[in-house]
RNA sequence: GCUCGGAUGGCGGAAUAGGUAGACGCGAGGGACUUAAAAUCCCUUGGCCGCAAGGCUGUGCGGGUUCGAUUCCCGCUCCGAGUACCA
């Protein structure tokens, strides 16, 4: 038979299906091995060619473990809450459930059409009561817990309400919204609102006042990584900062352990580094300034406390509370008049122009050190959100604060002298110096110290006067954790007297109940505010925001060990068992989202003893984007007439996308092409000398609107799912992205006919030779053994792919139809193209599925050569080959290559001055 | 602005520890088989010079280290990604 991959493909998908044949259990007698792909949110419009590259690489990989002996689970599931069902149910008012279930069944077509090795008994939907329930049942956990940095755990709050009742709040060290100071008679004191309110204040998950990005179109707010650039992620829409009641999240108790546990995983550097950048660790301190003629006392932030002496004004936030009181009657009005006018400058206005402004206030800070009074002034360029929302400004020594002295006319005094420094008045100066190499000039008691020993000089200074301390300060914020939205997992609350209480374990799931509408209620609360009776059986009213997209996709790692667990997110065995995942595979794009969040749910389960390691994902891989091949047609401006490409340059043309499925190798169909849109039916063209239609050709994003959308289910039907996974795999190193070309594909698709062929004689009639290998073929087989564990290992899965193809070129040349040569290869191929192994594993008349197989061992023995074919080079430049026996000494190699003619002829009498010799390397002659 | 990547034929890419640059595949050109097409097979294919043997040149640009550099170091250009007043 000929190689009938259609047929092949039909069988063995549904034998794998049938007889369960990737279905893992727990087994002690096998070492196991864990990898995860990023589960996909179902859209609607299905898959393209660029989606499924990940999971054939992982595919292949938990395959390959496999054969080694491993028991690879390699779960799969679905990512189904989210925006996008829910705006098509706006429009359309098709429940989200509707939609999601029926993306998510051609999702699932199209995946088994690739042939993949997951274990769907273990498929999990977020969307799923049964696996919400998890979801609800952590943020319970979270809302029961604080964080003690004592202990550096998420300990019970009960035992926090213990301590104050016993001893106040006195002496605590744990992650707080604010420092609250109280006795334990002053706590017993107060009512059961106040101790609630104060104990939100300690919770890891808690209802708090938070300037959020609030986006007035989706009508939600949205988390920092859900923002780009001042809009949203989803849509595209405006986004404002605004103060608003919401329940968030305490990850920023977490964020010393999140910079640490980065060291402990085996993760790309860039993406360890875009991590670090976001939780932004800075160390530094926070300082009291006392304000001339007021009780009151400012707290800054600095990591330079160094340049204090240097500090010659203080900037505030325009939003700081302490703004208004502070601003002198003269200054009243155009004090109110800034902050109003930073108030309602957008994100994207504030990013585009950035220049310099900022209104003084009319009242003075003391420089504690110097005694001097300062300036203080109010500037958007100070935020609220970070440090203090205050600043002492050294304009010297930091680029921001320079300007604004500048434009503000204030005195600049430089503190730092850098080493072997031009000394130039600073009123001279083009730029601030802010690098903390040099010593300390105009500064007291600092003055000549290195800036290092100057920095904690000073904070010992800080700590005897009583006016600051030693901080550490995380760009990391809090994540806000409710969304005005539908369609997402209820949050577990209920209102009592207003004040809110979580559910008891035992009424989860709370499900999602039913609404007439998707939109917010006129008086402006989320869609859940629709739902009748959306009350606690006592008639509590419930919370009526939902979870974040993260929620779901925060541990569902675990839940995919032990997936229909009723009593527990997962059992204790399962989870000793299979521990955490071995190797992730994902895209970049979630390094600041759900990378953060479920490293942070991780260890707070962890600290909770539920999960076995502190970091969830040992080895991650980021898989590169696979962009589209866009191919252009160029109309002439005002015709109907098409000119081709490379004719195009005497012409005014205007360049169309053109849906390249219709055209092949850059040639225009153009039969198919003036079917493909009405008005372009009685269009006329320019051809080249070959009478062909040339297009232009691009990479761009793969979409809709570029026309360069290539769905896999059309390359399966084609060429088969076996061509597909080995095209993609083919196309490039794995983290890298590259551009889809359909091109290509016919060589990997004529390799596996090649293949085939092996197994068949003339007339497609199987035929596969009993003989004894000679050493020949026995060296093509472990030569392709040993590339091909050693690309696999190191997920270089495209050099892979060109090994097998050599490999079955030589064995093609040697015609070389043997059973002790094809059957280990059989072997070898089978995590890459499983559907024509297991075909030609069953034909050499095994009736287990080559899954079951074990991956064939290497033996250097058929490798070991006994010359080595040296390059000789003459002062550098390789001239000849010489070969040599494998084992000669290095003088006799030197003597061998200097005596041969070729030499000679190159040397002509000249002096040698030197032999260089690297065994089974190179020879070099220096001349 | 800062941080991090990247640059190799007409195209995707290979060179794993500084040692034959361009593996493997596509495309292109030529040929075999065929009435023809498909399929298959063979040859050529970085550039320049040469009938040829052969020579010169060549991994974004300029320099350096080395017997030898796509690989290491310094400077620059261009492209991509992340981040954005974080004190």
């Amino acid at each position: 038979m000929e190689y009938n991959f259609q047929e092949i493909e039909k069988k063995w998908q549904a034998f794998w299906k049938e007889n369960n044949v990737y279905r893992v259990d727990i087994d002690l007698s096998r070492p196991k091995y864990y990898v995860l792909d990023m589960f996909p949110y179902p859209s609607g419009a299905g898959l393209h060619v660029g989606h499924p590259l990940g999971y054939i690489a992982s595919d292949i990989y938990a395959r390959y473990k496999t054969l080694k002996g491993y028991n690879a689970l390699h779960p799969m599931g679905y990512d189904s809450f989210g925006l996008p069902a829910e705006q098509y149910a706006i429009q359309t008012g098709t429940h989200p459930a509707v939609t999601t279930e029926n993306n998510i069944e051609r999702y699932r077509k199209q995946l088994d059409n690739i042939g993949f090795s997951f274990d769907w008994s273990r498929e999990i939907r977020t969307s799923d009561p049964k696996y919400y329930k998890w979801t609800q049942w952590a943020f319970i956990k979270m809302f029961q817990s604080y964080y003690c940095f004592d202990v550096n755990q998420a300990r019970p709050i009960e035992e926090l309400v213990d301590c104050f009742q016993q001893q106040g709040s006195y002496g605590l060290n744990v992650a707080c919204e604010e420092k609250m100071l109280f006795s334990a008679e002053e706590w017993n004191a107060k009512s059961e609102r106040e101790q609630q309110e104060i104990l939100m204040n300690y919770r890891l998950a808690y209802l708090g006042d938070s300037m959020v990005n609030w986006c007035p179109q989706l009508g939600t707010v949205l988390a920092n990584d859900e923002v780009i650039n001042g809009l949203s992620e989803r849509g595209g829409f405006p986004v404002e900062r605004k103060k608003m009641k919401q329940w968030s999240l305490r990850i920023t108790a977490y964020a010393q352990r999140l910079l640490d546990g980065l060291a402990a995983v085996d993760w790309p550097e860039p993406l360890k580094e875009i991590q670090t950048n976001w939780i932004g660790r800075s160390e530094g301190a926070s300082m009291f300034f006392e304000i001339k003629g007021l009780q009151e006392k400012i707290e800054i932030f600095t990591t330079r406390p160094d340049t204090i002496f240097g500090a010659t004004f203080m900037v505030l936030a325009p939003e700081h509370e302490v703004v208004a009181t502070l601003a002198t009657p003269e200054y009243q009005t155009q004090v109110c008049e800034y902050v109003t006018w930073a108030k309602n400058r957008s994100e994207i206005e504030r990013m585009a122009e950035r220049k310099v402004s900022g209104q003084f206030t009319g009242a003075y800070a003391i420089n504690p050190f110097t005694g001097n009074e300062i300036p203080i002034y109010i500037a958007d360029y100070v935020l609220m959100g970070y440090g203090t929302g205050a600043i002492m400004a050294v304009p010297a020594h930091d680029s921001r604060d320079f300007a604004f002295a500048r434009h503000f006319s204030l005195p600049i005094i430089q503190v730092v002298r850098q080493p072997n420094e031009k000394i130039i008045p600073v009123e001279e100066w083009e730029e601030s110096y802010d690098s903390k190499d040099g010593a300390m000039i105009n500064s007291g008691f600092i003055n000549g110290m290195e800036v290092k020993k100057a920095i904690s000089a000073v904070n010992d200074k800080i700590v005897e006067l009583g006016i600051g301390e030693k901080k550490i300060n995380y760009r990391l914020r809090d994540a806000i954790f409710s969304r005005q939205r539908y369609w997402g997992e209820p949050i577990p609350v209920y209102y009592k007297d207003g004040i809110p209480y979580v559910l008891d374990e035992k009424e989860l799931p709370l499900t999602l109940p039913e609404v007439d509408k998707y939109l917010p209620t006129e008086t402006g609360d989320p869609p859940l505010a629709r739902a009748k009776h959306w009350k606690t059986k006592e008639g509590y009213p419930l919370e009526t925001s939902t979870m974040p997209g993260f929620a779901g996709s925060s541990a569902y790692y675990l839940r995919y060990m032990d997936p229909n667990n009723e009593t527990a997110l997962c059992s204790p065995e399962s989870v000793n068992y299979w521990q955490n995942v071995d190797l992730y595979l994902g895209g970049r794009e979630h390094a600041t989202g759900h990378l953060i969040y479920s490293r942070f749910w991780n260890k707070f389960l962890f600290d909770l003893g539920l999960t076995f390691n502190d970091e969830p994902f040992k080895k991650l891989i980021n898989q590169g984007m696979i962009q589209g091949r866009s191919n252009f047609v160029y109309r002439i401006v005002g015709s109907n007439k098409f000119v081709s490409c490379n004719l195009k340059s005497p012409y005014e043309t205007q360049e169309l996308h053109v849906d390249v499925n219709i055209v092949s190798n850059d040639i225009l169909d153009i039969e198919k092409f003036k079917k493909w849109r009405p008005e372009f039916e009685k269009s006329e063209f320019i051809l080249e000398d070959d009478g062909k239609y040339h297009c232009g050709w691009g990479v761009e994003k793969m979409g809709k609107r570029y026309h360069n959308v290539v769905n896999p289910d059309d390359i399966a039907e084609r060429y088969g799912a076996d061509t597909l996974r080995l095209y993609e795999m083919f196309l490039g190193p794995l983290e890298q992205s590259k551009p889809w070309d359909t091109n290509g594909i016919e060589g990997v698709f004529r390799f596996l006919k090649k293949f085939w062929r092996l197994f068949h004689n003339e007339n497609y009639e199987f035929c596969v030779s009993e003989e004894i290998a000679v050493k020949e073929e026995l060296k093509v087989l472990h030569k392709t053994i040993k590339k091909i564990e050693e690309d696999i290992e190191r997920f270089s899965f495209n050099t892979a792919v060109s090994a097998f193809m050599i490999c079955i070129n030589e064995l093609t040349d040697l015609k070389c139809n043997k059973r002790e040569i094809l059957e280990p290869l059989t072997i070898l191929i089978s995590s890459f193209a499983p559907h024509i192994a297991e075909e030609l594993w069953s034909l050499l008349g095994h009736s287990a599925s080559v899954t079951k197989a074990a991956f064939p061992k290497f033996n250097e023995a058929y490798l070991v050569e006994n010359s080595f074919e040296y390059p000789v080079s003459i002062n550098g430049k390789t001239r000849f080959k010489l070969s040599l026996p494998i084992d000669a000494p290095i003088s006799d190699i030197e003597k061998a290559a200097l005596a041969t003619e070729e030499v000679k002829k190159w040397i002509e009498g000249k002096q040698v001055r030197k032999v260089i010799v690297v065994p089974k390397k190179i020879i070099n002659i220096v001349v």
